[in-house]
DNA sequence: CCCAATCGGATCGAATCAGTCCGATTGAAA
DNA sequence: TTTCAATCGGACTGATTCGATCCGATTGGG
């Protein structure tokens, strides 16, 4: 029932990626830099986040990343996924992989999906613009 | 985000007890028979359960476990705390442990909590009376 | 044409987890 | 009272996953 770092660290980058203004060029370096997540984590991040389609990524020199959409756009849910895989609580959930291996007649296995539904829900309802702070970035 | 294994068989076993009568005696070789769990592991189980003071246990010849309170009492929150830990998405949010090791201006921090409870509340509705099956225990 | 900067995948080590085994304790029976 | 069998409790080992790091592939500029 925890995140694990790697999804931590991605909120926190791409939290800092949405204080920038959209359309900007950022490097894996400068979110490091910005963020305090070592740069060898941050750039397998950016990575994946890419895959994942949250960022457009762009090679060469001068090359980047950006934002796939806007921030407002971007779920918690997302970022989760886009680190950890489906969110599936339990293996149950998760449709392929039926190899619970218990009784064939689990009676616990249909309230899991509520449950599942239910965490899924919560994240879905956070969006990164909201976590990014709102009313950051403006200096005294 | 997913439930590790233990938390996932705790369940099992405890909607497996509160099938039984309140009050009858319970072994973890009853209870691994019935559920598939593997004997040795659902002995670990049960002692950490125990322990969290979820079943009450006895020693000795025919000693065993039982529930120390009503199954509509045990929320799903308390038996993955039980097994898992407190129940923290990140280390932000766990009290003590400090060692985020981020910049200390972490702008995501203050969120996580809300993020927490808002889980934990979800965990927290569903008791153990409902996942073993609505309509048990409850005489025709 | 060469070079520098950046992404992308592959590799390595560490921590945690799941599973198993054996000893300590208790109650009942002879 | 003594012996025995059944059960809980903690300690150990192996495996899987996670987290971090390093090096190669690609691209744009000089």
């Amino acid at each position: 029932m925890r995140l694990s770092s790697l999804a931590d660290y991605a909120v926190v980058m791409l939290s800092a990626a949405a204080r920038h203004a959209p359309g900007e060029r950022l490097s894996a370096t400068l979110l490091s830099d910005e963020t305090g997540v070592p740069l060898p984590t941050a750039q397998k991040l950016m990575g994946r986040l890419a895959q994942a389609g949250l960022l457009a990524s762009a090679r060469g020199t001068g090359g980047g990343f950006l934002l796939s959409r806007a921030a407002s756009a971007i779920s918690l849910a997302d970022i989760v996924e886009a680190v950890e895989g489906p969110i599936a609580m339990t293996a149950c959930v998760d449709d392929q992989r039926h190899d619970c291996g218990l009784e064939g007649a689990c009676r616990v296995k249909p309230h899991w999906s509520v449950v599942n539904n239910t965490i899924r829900g919560a994240l879905d309802g956070v969006s990164l613009a909201m976590l990014s702070g709102a009313s950051t970035g403006v200096p005294a």
